[in-house]
RNA sequence: GCCUCGUUAGCUCAACUGGUCAGAGCAUCUGACUCUUAAUCAGAGGGUUCUUGGUUCGAGUCCAAGACGAGGCACCA
């Protein structure tokens, strides 16, 4: 690459980003430094280097070189090869110490203008904070004992001309965190730990179901009608087609058509859209898994759940019992079970089965009762009653059927559908089902609008092909679906999905 | 969509009831320093107090509207 030839000195300006006055001069004392690099013929934006070791492998290197106290350290350790950010710099004079980190960790480099060289020491120079380096040298520990690569070259790799955050408190501000999320991964305490647990227990989460015979798939999220869930779908448009599109809100219908069609352990993990409220809770864009599990039921896939749960809770590094959301939970003892009517018995005190009193009790908490089918009633009393005291994790079983349209009827209870839903500290966690397979039946249910319910709240959406395919004979099966950035939210203690969402949902920056 | 709270230098934060209140640390620049650890020391520069309007002799501070965010509600059967 020719050398860049030296740029005019107004053009501090010329970020999209810039709003001027400090921001500019920050920003020019680094465009100068940048240009110093090019004018001693380097590549201020660097190029491949090979060999370098992660730094945690460096300081395992730097383990037996240790002496005891008051004998002088070891100086025929290995010569090394480290790259990555400069994220503290301090100089004494000639000397240089840099805290040099990597994805592996942090590690001290010394530069010293002897060791180095008068022509490694223009480059020294140029060097800010932010900056990626590689750097050679031996291995040793400084006179207070701190293990250091004494450098004896210097690579420069990129420049950076923004401004890091403040080197000590990093990124506070929640909006900056999540807007500028690659500022937060370097200097936010825990941030990048958070995301790499989060890549684990998504990757534990597949192994869980792989090494039960599970078959991983990809179903549409472009579909023409959102099935599978009650929620609002965001619209899209096909141009081509000239059809109207929806993303998908779940992953059911298509995973069981593959029970179907023979694949009798599937499972998608996936991005699914809801066109709703933001909150700690939501966000309009999350991961879900679904599984779907040939000639089991609910019972099978609780079982499943607890391993997937636990399985996650290993490679994220969890504590068996974990402080969150100012519940303790203890995540190694098997999770209860109670009945819904039976919880809604202990809790609110009413009679389940005898509709009046269900009435007298939701209407004694403010619950609107008019006109409003008698199992709506009592889910709305069950939310606002019993959720919040499931603190322990809990599989609450045997929910009202009319509220579960897709879920197989108890033999011979056919007001009860085999369905759970797993709380931890009154958060929902997971759903699953005995599916429904009886193809009349779900045709008929699809059919079924419940009183008090909204059309587009209701999930009486028909879904003819779905009902052809159960026409063809769909297997008794479980079914189980796991909110993942919730599950995330658990195994790392955050506090908001915000914590455990790269990059969650934001309405523009105001430029001005 | 509704309610409450917040927004001050690149970052992290100050500024009692409206009256030298535009301030500090980090960062930046200049200088000193070959063993520092959020290095230290001396000096310098840096502001549309989110925006727009209003009240007032006087507004970072009070009022209204708007932008963005946080929490709550609604929504999420």
């Amino acid at each position: 690459m020719p050398p860049v030839p030296p740029a005019p000195s107004d053009d501090s300006s010329t970020g999209p980003l810039q709003s001027g006055g400090i921001a500019a001069g920050l920003e020019k004392a680094r465009r100068d430094k940048l240009r110093k690099l090019t004018e001693l013929g380097l590549d201020p934006w660097g190029s491949r280097f090979d060999g370098a070791a992660s730094i945690a492998a460096v300081r395992e290197q730097g383990e037996p070189l240790k002496r005891p106290e008051g004998e002088p350290p070891a100086d025929d350790g290995p010569t090394v090869r480290v790259a990555g950010r400069i994220m503290l710099q301090r100089s004494a004079g000639s000397l240089v110490f840099i805290s040099l980190a990597d994805r592996s960790g942090r590690i001290q480099i010394m530069l010293g203008k002897k060791q180095v060289g008068p022509e490694n020491w223009k480059v020294v120079d140029c060097l800010d904070l932010g900056d990626l380096i590689g750097v050679d040298g031996r291995l040793g520990y400084s006179k207070t004992g701190e293990l250091t690569v004494f450098a004896s070259a210097l690579t420069f790799l990129t420049k950076s001309i923004e401004t890091p955050p403040d080197k000590f408190h990093g990124l506070v501000d929640t909006e900056l965190k999540q807007r500028m999320r690659y500022v937060d991964l370097i200097h936010g305490e825990g941030v990048r730990e958070r995301f790499i647990a989060r890549s684990r227990i998504v990757a534990s989460v597949r192994q869980t179901l792989f090494d039960r015979g599970y078959l991983e798939i990809e179903g549409p999220t472009l579909q023409d009608s959102a099935g599978g869930a009650a929620a609002r779908p965001f619209k899209t448009h096909h141009n081509a087609l000239d059809m109207g599109l929806v993303l998908r809100i779940a992953l059911e219908l298509h995973l069981k058509r593959l029970l179907v069609g023979g694949m009798e352990r599937v499972f998608e993990l996936g991005r699914v859209y809801r066109n709703e409220g933001v909150s700690p809770r939501h966000n309009p864009e999350f991961t879900m898994l679904e599984a779907y599990e040939a000639y089991g039921d609910y019972v099978s896939m609780m079982d499943l759940t607890e391993a997937i749960i636990r399985d996650a809770a290993k490679v994220a590094g969890t504590p068996p019992t974990v402080q969150w959301m100012g519940h303790e939970i203890d995540l190694s003892k098997p999770f209860r079970r109670v009945k819904y009517d039976d919880l809604l018995r202990e809790v609110v005190g009413c009679d389940p089965s005898d509709p009046a009193s269900i009435v007298a009790a939701a209407a004694s908490r403010g619950i609107d009762t008019a006109g409003r089918h008698p199992d709506v009633i009592k889910s709305e009393l069950f939310e606002a009653t019993c959720e919040s005291t499931l603190s322990a994790p809990t599989f609450v079983i045997d929910y009202p059927a009319a509220i579960c349209p897709l879920t197989k009827r108890k033999a011979g209870q056919p007001d009860i559908a085999e369905r759970f839903e797993l709380y931890v500290a009154g958060m929902e966690l997971a759903n699953a089902y005995t599916e429904l397979n009886d193809p009349d039946l779900q045709e008929e249910l699809f059919r079924t609008q419940l009183a008090g319910l909204a059309a587009d709240e209701s999930m009486a959406r028909m879904d003819t092909d779905f009902i052809r395919a159960l026409r063809h004979g769909m297997p008794p099966a479980g079914g189980l679906g796991i909110g993942i950035d919730r599950l995330v939210m658990l195994l790392t203690q955050s506090a908001s999905i915000r914590d455990v969402i790269l990059f969650p949902i934001h309405r523009p920056q105001t430029e001005d």
